[in-house]
DNA sequence: CGGAATAAGGAATCCGGATTCCGTATTGAA
DNA sequence: TTCAATACGGAATCCGGATTCCTTATTCCG
């Protein structure tokens, strides 16, 4: 009825360009955080400001985009923990885990920072991270890995507060995971 | 001999001026932190821009000066601290104490994090914080309040993730502070 | 191959804020 | 009261970036 399919599909350069863009913006935004300047992205991109404007309208589309994507990759990892059946895993394990995806993406760990410290449900992504986390902690909850008052706030509090460990260079952020988890055992 | 003391002394109005600025920056600055503008600021203050300016020029000697006001009260109420002998005091207590501060001031969360954080000598006021930290910790270590291996490190990392919590509004920062607080027991 | 449909490029523009400048208003020592 | 020394005010300027716009280059369907 409506569709004049008169359309052809995207052009192969188009779409290899996006990739650049999405790569080259990953890196950097890895490397410095958010406020790297778009012009940098698209250098790095080998691709023209106009190009990678047409790819993501603004700064924070394409910051968007990139956060949803590694947000997914830290909810697949897990989700894999959360069937683990080695204690050392579950939780604690991905507590490491994330430890491990910050310290090596700065952008990253200011979005983890902002979306464990708020209450904001921002994103479909964003709620299914809280909700494995929040798995987590009942299984850990269960085998008795963590105190039986603790709650998911708790844990996000603590996994807001290694991301700005990470982010501020402050020390060694794995004993920081060791405290904190030591603490959650206690109560 | 070189001391041609014609000077007058400085202007009364001028000394006014410079407290109606600290004061409305303090309170713009605990409100919303420091991305507030300088022309806020002024308005706020009842002071043209240019004279905030001379007071202060840079919008960061602004923020150093206030900056350093706080750290100092910080320093001295953990002072005290050091000298009370309940136990609940101590670390602890400055823990909690630094928690209502920050709670109260988004500015200088944002500071706090970056100085607990950093490995920056960044300022006397700022190595003399570190220092009545590393103070308290002792003593607290010596009570066995805390784990015999807890560093000085792991003390300025809650404390830098507690800055973060607050700031982002996560959950409820008291119970951040019982749970590293037990973390740091347990070690 | 030929031309319409898409995309690429990147200079020009727009904008929010910090900082500067200079004419005017106050202050206070004589 | 008088006047030089100081301080005030705030419009004008400067700046770093984001975002837009229009010209030229590619792609790919027929």
């Amino acid at each position: 009825m409506s569709t004049p399919q008169t359309r052809r599909k995207t052009r192969t350069d188009a779409e290899r360009n996006r990739d650049r863009v999405l790569q080259a913006a990953r890196v950097l935004f890895a490397e410095s955080g958010h406020d790297v300047q778009m012009s940098e992205v698209a250098r790095a991109a080998g691709v023209g400001i106009g190009t990678l404007y047409r790819k993501f309208p603004t700064r924070d589309a394409l910051i968007e985009a990139i956060a949803e994507h590694r947000a997914t990759d830290l909810v697949a990892a897990a989700r894999q923990l959360t069937d683990a059946e080695d204690p050392t895993q579950g939780l604690a394990g991905f507590l490491y885990h994330v430890g491990e995806v910050l310290a090596g993406d700065r952008g990253m760990s200011e979005v983890i920072e902002k979306v464990m410290g708020s209450a904001e449900p921002r994103g479909q992504t964003r709620e299914a991270l809280l909700a494995v986390v929040a798995e987590l902690l009942d299984r850990a909850r269960v085998r008795g890995t963590v105190g039986q008052d603790v709650t998911a706030g708790d844990v996000n509090m603590v996994i807001c507060g290694l991301a700005a460990v990470i982010r501020n260079a402050a020390g060694d952020w794995r004993r920081y995971i060791e405290v904190t988890l030591d603490g959650l055992r206690t109560r």
